[in-house]
DNA sequence: GGGCACATGTAAGCTGTTACATGATTAA
DNA sequence: TTAATCATGTAACAGCTTACATGTGCCC
């Protein structure tokens, strides 16, 4: 009953938006989902193969040739209904960059500037890769009963991404008078009105 | 070579801060690392098993009796420092929340909302206990010189929450509009500069 | 004809979780 | 003495990734 969950709904929530190959599930996963989602190739066939066994999509085209497009089936958009309601299983934090900071004296900290460097420069590409989003589900006249809620995930990634900027800035503040203790820091509570993070070119 | 490399990093960089019994290390590690990191019981008894192996860590205390405790050696902290140095493999995103909304149409801006709201809930008890944390630092006399690294992981899960927070109302008024179209709200990307948050009690 | 993108799958293997088994110590 | 907590481990299994195997259709 409860195997595969979360790969099912992926499959079928995908295949809801419209009937599609495999190959081509694969490519929207990665492309659309893949902000917030992540299916791995060698899933998604097999997860098929079962959804195909229980009536919830079903084959069309050429079984001969290679290709063929899966469409869900009325059984299969209950189901997702019912996926969909379920609680999300919480997946377990790990954040790498996080439990280097933990260990941080090991490394000093000008090293752990680095690594914070790095990470705020990844949140800027985030911002930038989704502002592109943003602007595609703009122009796209086909989705518009879709586009609503994909535009909310896409904002969740932006403010997670310009709260991580912030957040970069103020670990580079303290971890520069770590190194350079003139002026004593000591940790204050952050600010609770951010202020807006500078734009890059 | 590069074997459990994440469970080595933490075993070893918890062990760092001071020796332990494997149970503590477990507790240890739910509870200061948990709101960034995680792991199961089931990995940190073998974990340790391999690094004694590799006189990594060293046992102390009677082997007779239940309890021993395990310190880190000299190797132990080289191999510390070589793990932190070395890049944190990304972790594949699955965030179950986004995924519920981005299929939202299934579900209908009524239901959205309902998960939407409990997410938020989640985030400002996080906020909460991130404070709890905060708190226990700034009274720590004994870990001064690792709390300013221990406050900056506190500061990113403040961070991160409060983005939640900002992004949930966003959200919620953004499914209002959808649940009751008479204001056209279109969809503007979320102010660059958000206001703050307010508190509950 | 050579290379590339499309397309469908399988198998091996690693990672991580859960449940179980066992015993010591301590507090009610 | 009974229950809870401390303490150490193991074994089974679920989930996921990676690499491999295979073939088609199209464009240069």
């Amino acid at each position: 009953m409860a195997r595969n969950d979360q790969t099912q709904t992926a499959v079928l929530g995908a295949l809801s938006v419209m009937p599609m190959t495999g190959y081509a599930l694969r490519n929207e996963i990665r492309d659309t989902l893949g902000h917030f989602w992540s299916e791995s190739f060698g899933q998604i066939y097999p997860a098929l193969a079962e959804l195909e066994r229980q009536g919830l999509v079903e084959r069309r085209g050429a079984e001969r040739t290679g290709s063929s497009t899966f469409a869900i089936t009325p059984g299969g958009t209950a189901r997702l209904l019912d996926l969909l309601t379920e609680p999300a299983r919480p997946s377990p934090p790990r954040n790498g960059l996080l439990l280097r900071l933990f260990f941080g004296r090991q490394l000093g900290p000008e090293a752990c500037r680095t690594l914070v460097r790095r990470a705020r420069e990844q949140a800027q590409q985030q911002l930038a890769q989704l502002a592109a989003v943003r602007q595609e589900l703009r122009d796209d006249q086909e989705h518009a009963t879709d586009s609503p809620y994909w535009l909310l995930t896409v904002s969740a990634g932006e403010h997670s991404a310009r709260a991580a900027i912030a957040w970069a800035d103020h670990a580079l503040a303290t971890l520069a008078s770590l190194a350079d203790p003139q002026a004593r820091d000591g940790d204050a509570p952050p600010p609770s009105t951010p202020r807006p993070t500078e734009e890059q070119p």
